[in-house]
DNA sequence: CAGTTGGGTGAACGGCGCTAACTTACCGAC
DNA sequence: GTCGGTAAGTTAGCGCCGTTCACCCAACTG
């Protein structure tokens, strides 16, 4: 389990090089063993080759130091969307492809996933916000839905409708990652048709009335005049 | 914080008394601190008063018990979805009212919601599926599902289209538990359009072709003779 | 009345996050 | 050339946690 190797000590001016250290060393953690109980401060402070209060000279508290791995976690994530959008042949398909990537990323990491993801995080006001709008990923999802609200596939405010379709993928990737035990179907199928799900439904959603506004049978009748 | 009113021993025949006191202990904890922190089995035995070992004649570890708060749940929440469900006018309108229900319950009792669906469940085969599945929650709501499709708005087997749309509502439910602070636009709108778009989408996905037999001009096309 | 046994304890173990007080090694200034 | 000052890091320990083991005690049985 990797022992210390006696790390030595950080030159006057370098201090913040522990810094950097100890992040990978969480990151590895959690990596290798896939448990968030694993990266506890004497298991990281171990792999380091240091005594666990000098996590505290760089890290307020433990919360801190995972936020760190949050925005690693990511990073990734953007990197994997934004790759998975590249080939797309029109701003929907490249929406659906960024969806399955996205919940592809949750059931590969599943434990970096649930940290960013399913924690509770109680800062008072902006810290989680500005983490995750900051974050490229959600920066660059909007903009692929405002391309398709461009392309007159959805209407509406882009922002708005991309955290609905966010909440349909976290739906799908949260269970998996929650419940990896559970009798799923093949996952490629309930990924993809529960993204399509998703995409169909925003897409409708403005075209057709109010809840209330439509009885049942008309509703049918209405989709039923689109069947190939 | 209730002091341990110093429980008298239990008669001879009646040791499992203990546990029903245990189990709302536990979950009065939960739901006064609304923090599964707090659940401690210190915190637990001194409520009940009674020694933390006590605890173990009754549940083998605390997961044992917190599945058994899990349990409790379970059937808060199907009640609820039920009571939703009553005045429907017609099934679809039904399957929306339980999807509002439900994440109303995970806004209402965010711990609760956390402990019984965004921990992860790591027992080795049907556990965690029996308790989803046995659970008349689930039941109930596949039910719903199918009377959907039995009035022809739904396409498809019941219980698959039902796992799609617990996860769209799972979606939306989990990411305002896990993040409270988060800048979210007004909920009732965010939940109720949510809901809409997973069930809309589930309508319509069955109605068009696959993604890539249509192009998105076509698509565009077609949603737009649905207008009012 | 003795024995058995169900119901319950006290004390302790190892691990956790975190803190206060201390040491060590390098830097520029005199 | 040594002498503070300070950055970098350590030792020891607190109070909490889940869990276990050895033990006690009251009540029922024969």
């Amino acid at each position: 389990m990797s022992e210390a190797p006696a790390r030595p000590r950080s030159a006057r001016g370098k201090g913040a090089e522990l810094r950097g250290e100890v992040l990978q060393a969480a990151m590895g953690l959690l990596a290798e063993t896939g448990e968030e109980d694993a990266v506890s401060l004497r298991a990281v402070a171990q792999r380091v080759g240091v005594s666990v209060p000098s996590i505290y000279l760089h890290f307020a508290d433990k919360q801190a130091l995972l936020d760190a791995v949050c925005e690693e976690v990511f990073a990734a994530l953007d990197t994997q969307m934004r790759a998975a959008a590249l080939g797309a042949p029109d701003p929907f398909e490249a929406l659906r492809l960024q969806g399955v990537a996205y919940v592809e990323f949750a059931i590969a990491n599943p434990e970096q996933y649930r940290i960013v993801l399913m924690r509770k995080h109680q800062a008072e006001s902006g810290d989680y916000a500005d983490l995750v709008m900051a974050s490229s990923a959600f920066e660059h999802f909007v903009a692929s839905v405002q391309e398709c609200v461009d392309a007159g596939v959805f209407e509406g405010e882009a922002d708005a409708l991309a955290l609905r379709l966010w909440a349909a993928a976290h739906g799908v990737a949260a269970l998996l990652v929650a419940k990896p035990y559970f009798p799923w179907p093949p996952l490629e199928e309930l990924v993809e048709s529960t993204i399509r799900m998703a995409g169909l439904g925003i897409a409708l959603s403005s075209r057709v009335g109010e809840c209330g506004e439509l009885t049942l049978p008309e509703l049918v009748a209405k989709l039923n005049t689109l069947r190939p």
